[in-house]
DNA sequence: ATGGTAAATGACTTATAGTCATTTCATGAC
DNA sequence: GTCATGAAATGACTATAAGTCATTTACCAT
């Protein structure tokens, strides 16, 4: 029977529903401005509904970050990795794809995002969340890792020594 | 009369009664599960009396970041980065001191310090903490910016390449 | 003493995350 | 058709904590 196919499928959909919600809403009004009684209301279902599918707000949050943000970060920054030869503009192209996404509308999921392997709010998460996001970490660090051993000899390009140094302040 | 000098006096005790009473909240029990209730019990003061001082509960967390945090930060850093050479060493020495005051009890802090420059909590702080926040980081930047700009051509010490790319996952 | 002012208080209001007893609804058996 | 079953959804309710404000307290100058 194709039945337990459909349920599936309609669960994942309403699932994917929320998400959006969350995700417009959280954009727009940021993590502490946005209620679950207004995430609800944009997903058309009671807030009560919302917990089946998500264990808590900062779950929510977390699970739209991996899904929404994180992946798009990493693929979008391992694109522009491709044409660095040195670490100064591997950290440059860091700076700017961070940047770009935090000040393009998806600055408050990367608000969430700095704090997931902190305190107060990894606290709430599932350690399979947690655990998730350090796996598609890694290969970020390895390919940075690889800039620092091999551009210890050839870094020649300008740069904006200026531009760079923001990145840590960037960052936070 | 020296009696309002001895009222100044008074109340700037006070003041840093509720710090003290604040830092050991916040470093105990993180931002979020640290109460005002508590703060003011810690302080022998009641609540209403907290917002005399400080504008909210966001606000006193900063003051107490830029006091007892962030120049303590930028102290050790600015003392570590005389004996370094090149920007590598530099963001070593940036990634070494950061970890070791997170670590070492003044996660919270930083946590919060991390969000200074961003949406959310930045809303509920006096335009003059913000301002003073950047005033503090200026020479900072200057001085990265020059590693920067001269360690161009001589980067020559080995380091550990792994460990300076975790700067930027240490960093969040 | 006493009137006035600044500081402090804590009960109250408000806001929202999270819960759970109840209701709705699709499904399959008869 | 309709009835029993249980999964899914609901939203009123509870719990907690930030922030307010009318009242009280403490201190000083006269």
């Amino acid at each position: 029977m194709g039945t337990s196919d459909r349920r599936a499928r309609e669960k994942d959909a309403k699932r994917r529903a929320i998400l959006s919600a969350a995700i417009r809403c959280f954009g727009e009004k940021g993590y502490d401005g946005t209620t679950l009684d207004e995430v609800g209301r944009r997903a058309e279902v009671a807030k009560g509904t919302l917990y089946l599918y998500f264990k808590s707000k900062a779950d929510l949050f977390a699970s739209l970050l991996l899904k929404q943000g994180f992946d798009v970060f990493i693929e979008t920054l391992q694109s522009e990795l491709k044409s660095c030869q040195d670490f100064p503009s591997a950290l440059e192209a860091f700076s700017r794809v961070f940047q770009n996404l935090c000040l393009e509308g998806n600055k408050e999921i990367f608000e969430f995002f700095l704090q997931l392997d902190r305190g107060d709010i990894s606290r709430d998460l599932s350690p399979d969340l947690r655990e998730e996001a350090r796996r598609r970490m890694e290969p970020l660090l390895d390919q940075l890792s690889g800039f620092l051993h091999n551009g210890r000899k050839n870094t020649k390009r300008a740069a904006e020594g200026r531009r760079i140094a923001l990145v840590l302040w960037a960052l936070c």
